[in-house]
DNA sequence: CGTCTTTGACCAGCGC
DNA sequence: GCGCTGGTCAAAGACG
């Protein structure tokens, strides 16, 4: 399923007009215009009308695509649910929850943010903390090269040991969380067998403090990794600006009552999810010096180029 | 010197 | 009961 990645990234390369050859073609225009001997006002007049029609034609037609779009990523998440749904039912009668694990399959469709249910990891090792603590997982896709099993999540977290486990060759970090000396959150943080570049990290229990940390605010943006990650871990290295940007949502998010617990995050209400993306969109963004440097640079060369 | 990470040892749960 | 496995502890070392 990897189309189910949500691909925030903007080609800036495309010039509106370099399907078109419009530009060139304005320019040419205004020069015959003169040895025409027509009106130049009146030509540029025409030229902008048809120019706008052109752009009205392509926005109807972009807003048609994003339409389409929309639909498809709904009727994908719809087929996630009901797969996840009949993995909890089928996974529920296995004995051991080991066997049955697949960190691939939380990274299906909407992979920021999996709220585990019973069903989970511990379900079958501790069916009675499984009430009380609330299970979240997320995939962080990370530089393949980069060894370091950090997931900034804007929280900070103290790591009080480390564990090869027997069904993947990446070790297992465990974190608990410093922010706060009585919060009782604790985070483990794995590479997926299958794809080395993903760090699973899944969180067990709830914040019993605010989100105050700075990195918080900036750890959705890829392009501050180096701020969030000195302030996760101090002294490991800067993780590579190259960090592929990776939706992070608010893992701690309580996942309501007991019985709704069976559900899978993805339940969330289709809304929250596509405003949530596009304001990690935005903030992404504007938060990425290279962003906003490609966009001036766009910009400019299109000024440059059309000779307004 | 304080804080944090590393890592081997220890413990508990589970299956056989 | 034994072995396997995951989770946690705590001493030692690194780092600023």
């Amino acid at each position: 399923m990897e189309s189910a990645w949500v691909n925030t990234t903007l080609d800036l390369s495309i010039n509106p007009f370099s399907h078109t050859n419009k530009a060139p073609k304005r320019e040419a225009d205004g020069k015959m215009a003169e040895f025409d001997g027509k009106s130049p006002v009146k030509q540029e007049t025409g030229i902008l009308v048809e120019e706008l029609n052109r752009v009205s034609a392509e926005n109807k037609r972009l807003t048609e695509m994003l339409t389409a779009l929309c639909e498809h990523y709904t009727i994908l998440q719809k087929q996630y649910k009901e797969l996840v749904s009949k993995n909890i039912e089928t996974e529920s009668s296995k004995k051991r929850k080991a066997d049955c694990e697949d960190y691939s399959t939380a990274m299906i469709g909407f992979t920021a943010n999996a709220d585990s249910s019973c069903s989970d990891e511990n379900s079958f090792r501790k069916p009675k903390e499984c009430i009380h603590a609330k299970i979240s997982r997320a995939c962080v896709r990370t530089d393949p090269s980069d060894n370091s099993l950090i997931v900034r999540d804007g929280y900070q977290w103290r790591k009080y040991g480390q564990k090869v486990t027997r069904d993947n060759p990446s070790p297992r970090a465990y974190f608990k969380c410093s922010f706060a000396p009585t919060c009782p959150v604790k985070k483990k943080v794995q590479r997926s067998a299958e794809d080395p570049s993903i760090l699973v990290a899944t969180y067990e229990g709830e914040h019993n403090h605010t989100h105050h940390s700075p990195a918080a605010l900036s750890s959705l943006s890829p392009a501050n990794s180096g701020a969030a990650a000195a302030n996760n871990n101090p002294r490991s290295a800067p993780v590579s600006s190259s960090f592929a940007p990776a939706v992070t949502l608010d893992l701690m998010k309580p996942a309501g009552s007991d019985g709704e617990t069976k559900k899978p995050t993805q339940q969330v209400d289709q809304p929250a999810i596509q405003q949530i993306l596009v304001q990690q969109m935005a903030a992404s963004l504007t938060r990425d010096p290279n962003f906003t440097a490609t966009l001036a640079a766009s910009i400019s060369g299109n000024f440059v180029h059309r000779k307004w």
